[in-house]
DNA sequence: AAAATTTTCGAAAACGCTTTCGTAATTTTT
DNA sequence: AAAAATTACGAAAGCGTTTTCGAAAATTTT
């Protein structure tokens, strides 16, 4: 009734524990007779080793805990997505969990996959950086429990792992210039991650790419907006009292709720108003009209944190030094933003 | 160096292992004394109980694999946040794995994960029936595995586990009754799923719909397509030779290409054709114009499954009789289809 | 045929933990 | 003060493997 092990094969056959182990892995040291027979009864029985506790034996459990802020943001999935690609070629399960945006819960989670469930972890973290500082007991923890981690997208200073960033600052930089190449002057930020160390380097590009223009910049056309915030209000405030000519957003859905209210209130979207986008998700190529979105190749980074982590994991000895990768971002352009011009 | 353990604590306090774990444990059979040593040395030594040893003693692993086709599609990501809120409250990990429509990876991730990583496994099986059994001998050893399953949206008759189904037949019904009250009389089902269950019964719904109203069913106007077809191209045909003035797509990413096919051939939508589709993922909402949605509430399908593994995983003793739990659908009007006409 | 070698198996330890049970030491009861 | 009860700890078994080492049995070599 309950499973197979070691023990009643042995018992089967009369025959001591180590001499079943070494017969079903196909040793030497057993005889052919023995072999073949073991083999065929444990074949027949649905024999499965059990592989907790073949992992206590290891001293390995071939996981790998994936702790993200949210599993229904398209960046995350495909962040996910990469890393299952590389972890599953490489023999490892994902142990996937998601934070919710609750630091109190990304805190309990890593706090429980600590324990021993994992090999090692890969985190996007929900919390900023003075957050951390606040719970840097819990982070502390974590790692002095020697556990191996990698970090992305979110990651912080206060933690010393292998790291794979966007880079942000680039890609702000490079989507603001391309507003000013097609003719927009005035471009507002509506972020809903503010306070977060993406966010601020986004704007710093976007302030270098002004700069160069000598557009100065303006406090007021950034809009930070919660997560409960009604945009169409936050957003009239700026669409009234300035002549807005591009907006740029922080997430696609941001993205796409802004293109909705701005062409609910008249404007043409590229002629009137152009948009921009974070996250080449599902959503952008199929609104009307298609979304200029900058891609953040977000499988791409799944695969590289995962083989940052596992050749890790697997090259105990040899301790490289901690690598920071950065992986540059694509503009994907559509119909929200108007022509280059030609000259 | 390497993690602590409780020999670690026995030496360093030259006592017994025993005792180190029930100090920790706070056992009344050790004195206070001794208790409030060894707990602080634990903590400020961060201890970890192994979960791996734990597990093994207690022969479970608080583990449940979730095995789905595609991380991608939105459908299963809500279904897998409803799996990870009751499994996180009732202390269970998720280890998640993809099978990408491969029927061989499934069947790997499915052998690999019963070997005993997880104490139950809830699967949306991308096997047809005739797959499954071809496929039977690593389905049969499944089951006889011993190890709880729980399977919903696309289930088998040859699993006897729990299971949370889709209600497609009503589905098909509503979603052409809606048609057909609107005004809609020669309605196009396009189906990326054909040869599925589910497919079929969305389709039993659709023509039980017509024949309520006398009209015949046409095989014509079933449109089966592939991951890799030509979706404009299979859809021109439909266009040119039939009248037609519904179509129903059965996932949401087939249901904006269609409609962005047809209002690129110049038709109306919703007055020309009107337009329905499974699953009321993001994109539905934000296309313009938004699209008239069957929702299958996946979070509460991934809630539901959870709780019938989690409650058979807990009461082991009593067996009741596998349960098949059947969710009805909602329909999600919005401006791909006509409003029904008032008298 | 004796010696040397090889083959074939089992005992035991180890992975890290919990728990039962036994026992010495201490305290309480009579 | 002796008996009874309680407290405080340790030994050992067990969870299911793998692996090292020792030893008996079979085979090969002299």
């Amino acid at each position: 009734m309950s499973k197979l092990t070691l023990k009643d094969i042995a018992a089967h056959f009369k025959v001591s524990i180590s001499t079943v182990s070494k017969a079903i892995n196909d040793s030497h040291e057993i005889s052919q007779k023995l072999k073949a027979k073991i083999q065929k009864f444990a074949q027949e029985n649905h024999y499965k080793p059990n592989k907790v506790a073949i992992n206590l034996r290891n001293r390995s459990t071939r996981n790998i805990g994936v702790v993200i802020p949210n599993i229904l943001n398209y960046f995350f999935v495909q962040v996910l997505y990469g890393i299952e690609q590389v972890a599953n070629n490489r023999g490892y399960n994902i142990i996937s969990c998601t934070s919710n945006q609750s630091i109190e819960k990304e805190a309990k989670t890593l706090e429980l996959l600590s324990y021993g469930s994992v090999d090692g972890l890969i985190i996007s973290s929900v919390a900023t950086e003075s957050q951390i500082k606040n719970h840097a007991e819990g982070m502390k923890e974590l790692v002095d429990s020697q556990i191996p981690i990698a970090m992305f997208d979110r990651v912080t200073d206060l933690i010393d792992c292998d790291k794979v960033i966007v880079d942000d600052f680039e890609a702000g930089y490079k989507a603001t210039k391309y507003f000013l190449d097609t003719g927009c002057q005035t471009i507002a930020i509506v972020t809903p991650i503010d306070h977060t160390e993406i966010s601020r380097l986004r704007t710093e590009g976007y302030r270098k790419a002004l700069k160069e223009r000598n557009i100065p910049f303006d406090e007021k056309l950034i809009l930070p907006v919660g997560i409960d915030d009604d945009l169409e209000f936050l957003l009239s405030f700026i669409l009234n009292d300035n002549q807005i000519d591009g907006i740029l957003a922080f997430d696609e859905i941001t993205t796409v709720k802004v293109m909705t209210i701005v062409k609910a209130r008249g404007y043409q979207v590229p002629n009137d108003i152009s948009i921009i986008g974070f996250t080449n998700g599902q959503l952008s190529k199929y609104v009307t009209p298609s979304l200029t979105m900058v891609s953040q190749h977000g499988a791409y980074i799944g695969e590289t944190v995962a083989s940052l982590l596992i050749n890790r994991l697997e090259n105990k000895e040899v301790s490289e030094p901690f690598e920071t990768r950065i992986v540059k971002t694509s503009l994907i352009v559509r119909d929200s933003t108007r022509k280059i011009p030609m000259d």
